[in-house]
DNA sequence: TATGAATGAGCCTTCATTCAT
DNA sequence: GATGAATGAAGGCTCATTCAT
C-alpha cells in the first residue's frame, strides 16, 4: 500500500471510529457532520469524500458491527465442541448476549437501527455469516423442515434474542437480562425441538 | 361542554390528526412542526399550547396508536368464547397481526419507536390493557408458574408478533406474512405449551 | 373604597410585586409578561388593564422603588440631631448605602436604569424628596454658592454613591464596600468643604 | 497576510462595524442579528463564525471603544508638557469629555455597559491603558497613599467622569456640559488635593 | 372588569453542502 | 486529495398582543 492509500484509510476509520463514538453517546440526531470530522481531526470537504451523508456512514457502522457481533459469535461457537444442536445453539445465543451486554451503547446504536434486511447484506458481502446458516441446516438435518422455514425460525430466534436484549439491557424491562435468560434459553428449546 | 372548551379540544385533535398523517406519510425527521400547524390549520404558537415539542406529540401518538390496537384486539377476543388458550391468545395475535397487515403507516410509525415501557404505561393509564394480562392468567391458572413470569411470557410473545410483523408486513423479509403467519402461530403454540 | 375599587388595587399591586421579583431574579430581557401574570395570578389581558407593556412596568417599579430609598434616607436622617451639615450628610450616604447593600437585586435592578430623569420626576411627584434639597441649602446657607449649583454638587454626590455603591456591591470592583466607604466619605468631604 | 485571511478580517470587521452602527442607533435590544448581518453583507451562519451571540460581539465592541477612548486620551495627554499632575489630570478628563460629546451615540452605547471589570480586562490586553495608572503614580508619589488607593481614586473619578458626561451630554441632567464641566473640574481638583 | 386561548411575526441558531484555494 | 470559510434554507421556539366570552 503506498503512503498516499494508507493516509486515505486512517482517514477513512478515524472518521469511523469518530462517527461511531458520537452516534453511541450523543445519538444519531444530535450528532452533525461538523462534530464527526472535529473529532475525527479532519477537513469538513474530506468527509464528503469518504461518505454520502450522515446516514450513509450510520448504515455503514451498522452493517460492521452487526457483522461482527455475529461472526464473532459463530467463530467462537465452531471453535467448541457441543453435544447437540442444542447446547451449540444456546452457547451462540449466549455469546451474543455477554458480548451486547458489554456494549451497551452499542446495542442501543445496532438494534433501533438493525433490520433482516441489513442481516441478508452482511450474508451476501461477509463469508462468516453462511457458517449461521450452516449450524442451523446441520442441526435441522435429521428434520423433514424445509430450509425455507429453516431460515424463518433462524429470523425468529435472531429477532426474539436481539428484542429481549435490548428491553433487558437497555430498558430493564420487563426484568434483567439475568433473570430474563432462563427463560429466553427455555423459549429457544422449546422453538426448535 | 362550553364553546370554548369544544373549540380546544377541536384544535387540539386536529394537531393530532396532522401531526399522524405526517409522521407516516413523510417520516418523523422530515416533518417539521410548520408542516403539522399547517395542515391543521392553527397558528403555530398554538402547537405549543398543547405540546412541548415533535417529540411530545409522537409519544402520544405512539402511545394512543398502540393502546388503541391492543384493547381493540382484546375487546374483540372476549367477545368470543374458544376451546382453550391457546385457540383465544392465537385469535388475539391474529387479530393484532390483521390490524397491522391494514395499517402499514402505523404499524412503521408505532414499531419502531414501542417499548415495553410505552405498554406499561398503557397498562397504568388504560383499563383495557388489563384484560390481556388476565387472558394470560387464565390461560396459566393451572400452571405453577409464577406471575412474574407469566409477563416475561407475554413481554416475549408480544416482541415477537410486532417484529414478525413489522419485518414481514413493511419489509417483506424473510417472507411476506401469509407465509410468516404458520411459523409464528406454531412458534407461540410452543411457547405456551 | 368599594370592593371593587379594593379588589383593582389588590390586582395591580400583585402585579407590581411579582414583575419587580422577576426583574430582580431572573433580569428586565428574560421575563416576559406571561411570566409576570403567572407569578401575579391573575389573567393575560388582566396586565394590560394596567400597564402599556413590560417597560411601562419597570420604570413605575423603578421610580417607585428609588423614591422609596431616598425619602426613607431623609426620614431618618431628618429623625436625628447633627454637630454639622457634613456628618448629616455622611449620615444620609451611609443610610443610602447601608439600605442598598442590604438589598443587592433592587441595586442592580434601579442603577442600571436610574437616571437624574428619574430623580426629577420624584422631586415633583413625591413631596419627601424635596427634604434633600432643603438639607442642601441649609447647608450651603453661608455659602455664596448658587442654588443651580448647589444642585449639580447635590448631582455629582448621587451619582457617585450611586456608582461606588453598583461596583463595589455587586461587582466588588476595585474593592468591596466597606474598603471604599472610607475613600467615598472623603471625597464627599472634599467636595463640600 | 494570505488573500483567505485578508477576507475573513475583512467580514470579521465588517460585522463590527454594522454592529456597532446597528447598536448606536436603533439600539441593542431592537437590532436582530438579521439586521447586522444584512447590513454587513454576509451570510447568517458567517455571524456565528466569528461571535457567539449578540452579547459577545456587543462586549468586544464595548471593550474596543471604551479602551480606545482612553488610550487617545492617554496618548494625547503624555504628548504635551504640563506644569503638575493637576493639569495634567484635567487635560486628560476634558480630552475625554470632548470626545465623548463628539460621539453621543458611542458614549451611550458604552456607558450604560461599561464597569470597571471591562477597565480592568483592557488593562489586561492593551498596553496603552498602563499608562493612565502611571500618571497616577507620578501624580501621588510624593503623597504617603497606598497604591490601592490611588486605584480607588483613579475609579471614582473615571466613574464621575462618566456618570457627568452621560447624564449632561445625552440628558442635559441636570444642565449641559459646558455648565457641568466647571463645577467637575472643580470636584477633581478637590478630590486629588 | 377579567379572562386566557389563539395568533403569527420574528427571533435565534444549526447544519449540510459547496467551492476556491 | 484535502481543506475550511462561507452560506442561507430551514427549523424550533417565544412572546406581546388581541378579542370573544
Amino acid at each position: 500500500m503506498s503512503k498516499v492509500e494508507k493516509n486515505k484509510k486512517q482517514k477513512e476509520s478515524s472518521l469511523y471510529k469518530a462517527a461511531y463514538d458520537l452516534f453511541t453517546t450523543k445519538g444519531i440526531n444530535d450528532t452533525a457532520i461538523s462534530d464527526i470530522i472535529k473529532k475525527a481531526g479532519v477537513g469538513k470537504g474530506t468527509f464528503y469524500l469518504y461518505f454520502k451523508n450522515k446516514y450513509d456512514i450510520l448504515d455503514k457502522i451498522i452493517l460492521n458491527k452487526s457483522t461482527h457481533v455475529l461472526s464473532e459469535a459463530i467463530r467462537h461457537t465452531k471453535a467448541r465442541e457441543f453435544k447437540d444442536f442444542e447446547e451449540e445453539l444456546l452457547y451462540f445465543i449466549d455469546y451474543i448476549i455477554e458480548y451486547l451486554r458489554k456494549d451497551k451503547l452499542m446495542l442501543k446504536l445496532i438494534y433501533k437501527n438493525l433490520s433482516w434486511g441489513v442481516f441478508k447484506k452482511a450474508y451476501n458481502d461477509y463469508e462468516e455469516i453462511h457458517e449461521i446458516y450452516l449450524m442451523f441446516e446441520r442441526g435441522y438435518e435429521k428434520s423433514p423442515l424445509h430450509n425455507d422455514d429453516i431460515e424463518k425460525i433462524l429470523f425468529i430466534i435472531l429477532e426474539l434474542t436481539g428484542s429481549v436484549c435490548y428491553s433487558s439491557i437497555i430498558l430493564n424491562e420487563p426484568a434483567d437480562i439475568d433473570e430474563m435468560k432462563p427463560i429466553l434459553f427455555k423459549t429457544v428449546k422449546k422453538i426448535i425441538n
